[in-house]
DNA sequence: ATCATATCTTTGAGTATTCAAAATAACTAT
DNA sequence: ATAGTTATTTTGAATACTCAAAGATATGAT
């Protein structure tokens, strides 16, 4: 059994890997503050990962999960996103709090109770921040979503999931109204200014610096009437 | 913060108290047994959290719960009892499996998602078990209830409450009719035989020995008609 | 090519938790 | 009261995780 902590390096791992493109390996020290340890705390424990079989490792190269370590990271990328839906949808938590609340949980649901919520919710998937959920089996299956920094003009768009799960980011996405599946334009982009103004349906015109708008995907077809995957 | 390993020595520490009467300190190798820690582990671990306040230790006199320790481990049972009818009643799961659920899960839910399970079950007062719920404020509510191997005879009673919480012993007590609601009536005992006769509603008599009749708890008041406490 | 800089690894040490086994204290039965 | 048993404590060591700081390597700018 994984420990929590080695959980959270494979997950960390995989959201690293995945931010960055997914090409290349990740140098230690990015992964190192994304878990918020010292460079050298992230070394030793990559060589134990890859004494373990979960990671590739070679020294100064950076390391990149293999394949065992990325179905845990899957399943824990699983609980953690089912964990947050099921506090959202059942027990009525704020959406922006659950991301800290299934940092706990997702280390401590059993695959027996993991089913449960599953099918509880009608097997979903994607979590409340539009984030895929991925199977039973491992598979992931990422939508190709754009941003409201790069989407087409003048369109209607439907936001579709909020890359952010910063609680004050998401709390300004709910003021905002900008959660998933409401209805925004992109009315039209500056780039001197570094800003793209937007409308979200019912409102007054808005502008997000283009760092924040990256952080917003969407599309054109309403996902809730797409049939999911 | 109290790490998962402290609050389960205070968890222990206060249900081997409860089970040995509630009145000595708790002998070392009690603690250790049912921690299944060697006895010397259970000796430092003592002794760290007489440091920390949490129990009152004595060397070779035993140990017990400071007030701050029991308030602690009042909060883990109500944590762990909250979430074993939250997995009965809310995902129905099987009751001879949320015992060993609720063990890992006790440490990651927050006051947060407890309060909110605790609203969605209509802020219960006993678990799956019969075992009562202590309550937000760490007060716990014991009721007198008597076993099976001591209630008067011939009488009908209301089972309330089954202590053994082993997975086969549970999953006994449901073939056998006798889960917590379930009427049954004492036709009698035999003393040299070291078993008491009894009938489940609607069932043929069968015999358990005092030992398993100690474990089943019952009260002529059918508790689903008393207004809880 | 070479020096400054940034990144990475190593080393030494600390905390929390555990065990095995030796040392000590308490209890019991005569 | 004393020998023998039983319970408890101590000691030394292991594992998992962490940091600080020193040392090694790579990068890249001239």
């Amino acid at each position: 059994m994984a420990s929590s902590t080695v959980e959270d390096y494979l997950k960390t791992l995989y959201a690293v890997h995945q931010s960055t493109g997914g090409t290349s390996n990740v140098p230690i020290g990015r992964l190192a503050s994304a878990m918020g340890v010292v460079p050298g705390t992230a070394t030793s424990m990559m060589k134990a990962l890859a004494d373990a079989g979960l990671v590739e490792y070679e020294s100064r190269a950076g390391v990149r999960l293999s394949p065992r370590g990325e179905q845990l990271a899957l399943h824990v990328l699983r609980r953690h996103r089912l964990v947050e839906l099921f506090l959202v949808s059942a027990l009525g938590l704020d959406w922006s709090v659950v991301h800290e609340e299934a940092d706990r949980l997702e280390h401590a649901i059993s695959d027996r109770v993991l089913e449960r919520i599953d099918a509880a919710l009608g097997h979903p998937t994607v979590d409340p921040h539009g984030d895929p959920i991925p199977t039973s089996k491992g598979k992931l299956y990422e939508p190709e979503w754009v941003s409201l920094a790069v989407c087409e003009t003048g369109v209607k768009q439907h936001v579709t999931r909020v890359l952010n799960q910063n609680i004050d980011f998401l709390r300004f996405v709910e003021r905002e109204g900008l959660r998933p599946g409401a209805v925004v334009t992109v009315q039209g982009r500056d780039d001197a200014a570094d800003t793209s103004t937007i409308v979200v349906h019912g409102r007054k015109p808005t502008s997000l610096s283009m760092a924040v708008a990256a952080q917003i995907l969407v599309s054109t077809a309403d996902p809730a009437t797409t049939a999911p995957a």
